[in-house]
Order: structure tokens, then C-alpha cells, then sequence
DNA sequence: CCACTCGGAGGACAGTTGTTCACTGACTTC
DNA sequence: GAAGTCAGTGAACAACTGTCCTCCGAGTGG
């Protein structure tokens, strides 16, 4: 009665994932360009040929891995994008969210912080299109807000860049303030500067046109 | 008349640097941690087992690579942050200089950026550890300017990371304009983008104390 | 000039790697 | 229920890895 559609398939995306998974965990101390294929169908328990079946090499199953890791991320922020609040409440959710995305995907994290300038160009393109998206996505967003009025796109676009990047660094931060020396005090405090930043660039950016204005007499 | 000093340990340097220079050119296109010894060795042209007479393994010769990689620009921010200038001026010299560092020493920036989060952790440590004392050193330059005054040490610091880590992901999107796609058009938007970005930090410096004020009545 | 230091050579070692090929057998399709 | 698909097997391949060991010979210090 269980032949909904596939049992063949349905086994074949559960190894897959099982590789993705085995993948990223062994990524945890070494990088793409230095993770071998036995190595992994080791860890799931499948002979090394199988893996074909699945990718054609390491650099497509990280392609694979960076869809999976940056997806996860993407829908979080697209729900703070939505949310209309004051610029001080703003960040301290933005902040929020990024930290509690660290503690629930931190193999994720790891992942792109290392593979976005990593041995393996595929992955790093693959990166780069999607942190590309994301900014432009955040740039559509902070459109609409009143504080953006009378900016260019390709300012608002800079500035979507900019936070987008913030947001990367951030997690990585927060990441490597975890596994280092101290245990609750070095999160806390890479926290702490990254709302006290982004709080910077917010006030920049409330008074970015006066400057401007005022700098060509 | 040339015994001066060793004429054994000058040439041990010499092939000390070969190994270094080797390495960081076969870093162009992979990580550290999937670097060979034999690999390198066979670039210099030497026997794989004289590597050990250098280095106790590749993440001995990592961690020098990073103290050359780091200390060429470590001299060159100095210099601007002697300077005493305007503050958009001061943004066009410093982003001209990170320019003119990427043009001549690609290699060097490319490594530091691709381990700063890779898979061996002794090089990142070192890395993390040059940037902290970089970022030590800004913060000192920065207190002496008029606009820091009434600020806290902490805040000029976290100010002084921020600016830290702007100019190294300014150097790596500069590097990764260069061999990408578009040949100039990418790498002039790069550095309009980081002059754009730094300036509006600059802003939101200028007008911190405001805001701080104005925020608890 | 002689004893010594030590950067480098070269062989040999056991492991590991990616990829090939023909194969099996459970699921799918008609 | 027969024919076909296809995820996974297992042996075999040449190529490569890091490290150990012994040896060489040119520079060094007395």
C-alpha cells in the first residue's frame, strides 16, 4: 500500500542527503578542496562508486551544499526584511536571528565562510550568485523604507551589499567566538559589536544626505 | 672576501623562501589543507624530505606565510594612519593604497583571505591573532583624531575592527574583480563600492555622539 | 688541515586516492 | 509476471601521499 510515488526514488534523495550530510560534517575541520570522496561514502557506508550515481565529483555535491546552506539563511531574513519596525528594534532582531541561525545550522555557517574564498571556484561562484541574490533582495526592501527616499539604486544597492556582508562576517564571528577559548564571554561579545555596528551604519545612513548635500558647495 | 655571515645559512634562506614562494604560488588554486609537501618540494626542486629541514609540516610554513602576507600591509596602513588628513581624502588614499597592495601582492591576499576561515587551524589562529594586533594598532591612530573624543576604548576599538575587516573583504572583492568576468569594469566598481561603503561609516561616526545623546531622554 | 655540522639526495615503506569495469538484485513499468 | 531500470557492490588499477632511514659532500670552526 506504500507505493505512494517511488520507493526507489525516495531511497535514492536519502543516501543523497546522507552524503551531504557525511560531507559537511567532515568539513568541519578541513576544507572542500582537501575532502576525499572515500571519505565520505565511508562515513555514509556505501561503497566509493556509488557515489556517482549521485554527483559527478566533490565540487557539484558542493554546489549542492552551498543551495542547502544559504537557502536556510535566505528565509529567515527574508522574514525580518518583512517586519516594519524602528532601526533600533530592527537591529537587535537582525542580531538575534543571525545568532540563533548559528546555533541551530553552525556546520552551515562554517561551510560558507570557508568555501566563499575556498579552493574550489565552482563553489565560490555558486556563493558569490547567491550572496548576489540576497543583496539584492535586502536592496528591494530597504526601497521601501522612508529613510531610503531619494536614493539612487545603485546607493541603496551598496548599502544592501554592505549589510549582507555584515551579516556574513557576523555569523562567522559569532562561530568562532563559540569553539575558541572562552565559553560565554566571547560570544557575547562578538554579539555585542555586531549590533554596535550595524547600529553605525544605521546612523550613517539616516545622515548620508545631509553630507551630501552639504559636501559641493 | 665574501664569508661575511654563512655562506650556509644564506643559502638555507634561500630555499626557505623558494619553499614559501612555491607554496604561495600553488596556493592560487587550491587550499592549504589539501597542499602536498611533495608538491611544493617538486615546484622548488628539491628533495621531498629536505622540506623538514625548513618546516616541521605545512602549517609551520602556513603560519610564516602569514606573518610575510600580513606584515607587508601592516607597514603600508601605518603609513596612511600617520597621515593626518581630511576624512574623504583620507578614504581615497586608503582605498588607493589597498588597490595598489592587491596589484602587487595578489598572492598574499588571495592566502589571507582563503585561510582566514580555512581548514587548518594554526594558520587561522595566527591570522586571527595579526588581525587583532592590526586592529589594536587603528585603534590607537584612531583616538588621537578630535572625532573620538568622549568615546570609550571600546567603542574606538570595535570601530577599529570594523574598519579592519572592511579593508580586508574591500582586498578580496578588489582580487576576486580582477580575474572574474568583466576586466576593469568590475574591479573600478569594486573600489567604488569600498570608498562608498567606508564613507558612509565615516557618517555614522561623525554623528554618533548625537544619536547617543538624543536616545535616552 | 682536519673533524664536524647539516642541507639535501634517494630509496623504500605502507596507505590512500579517484576512476574503470562488469556485476547483482530490488524496484518499476508494461 | 516478464523485461527493464538503476542504486549500490567489489575487485583492480596506476598514481600519489607523508615519513623513516641511511648516506653524501660542501661549508664551518678550531
Amino acid at each position: 500500500m506504500s507505493h505512494t510515488v517511488g520507493v526507489r526514488q525516495a531511497q535514492k534523495q536519502k543516501t543523497r542527503q546522507a552524503l551531504l550530510d557525511a560531507a559537511l560534517g567532515l568539513l568541519a575541520e578541513q576544507s572542500l578542496s582537501s575532502l576525499g570522496l572515500r571519505e565520505v561514502t565511508r562515513v555514509v557506508g556505501i561503497a566509493p562508486t556509488a557515489f556517482y550515481r549521485h554527483f559527478r565529483d566533490l565540487g557539484e555535491l558542493g554546489v549542492a551544499l552551498v543551495e542547502e546552506a544559504l537557502g536556510s539563511l535566505h528565509s529567515m531574513v527574508r522574514a525580518i526584511l518583512a517586519e516594519q519596525a524602528a532601526a533600533e528594534e530592527r537591529i537587535d532582531r537582525t542580531v538575534a536571528v543571525v545568532e540563533r541561525h548559528v546555533r541551530e545550522h553552525p556546520a552551515h555557517v562554517r561551510f560558507v565562510a570557508r568555501e566563499r574564498h575556498g579552493g574550489v571556484r565552482a563553489v565560490r561562484q555558486a556563493i558569490a550568485g547567491e550572496l548576489e541574490r540576497f543583496g539584492a533582495e535586502v536592496a528591494d526592501a530597504l526601497r521601501t523604507q522612508p529613510v531610503s527616499r531619494g536614493w539612487s539604486d545603485d546607493d541603496v544597492r551598496m548599502l544592501a551589499d554592505l549589510y549582507v556582508d555584515r551579516l556574513v562576517t557576523t555569523a562567522a564571528a559569532i562561530l568562532d567566538a563559540e569553539d575558541a577559548g572562552s565559553p560565554e564571554g566571547e560570544r557575547e561579545r562578538a554579539v555585542r559589536v555586531a549590533r554596535w555596528q550595524l547600529r553605525l551604519i544605521s546612523i550613517g545612513r539616516q545622515h548620508w544626505k545631509d553630507e551630501e548635500s552639504g559636501e559641493r558647495p
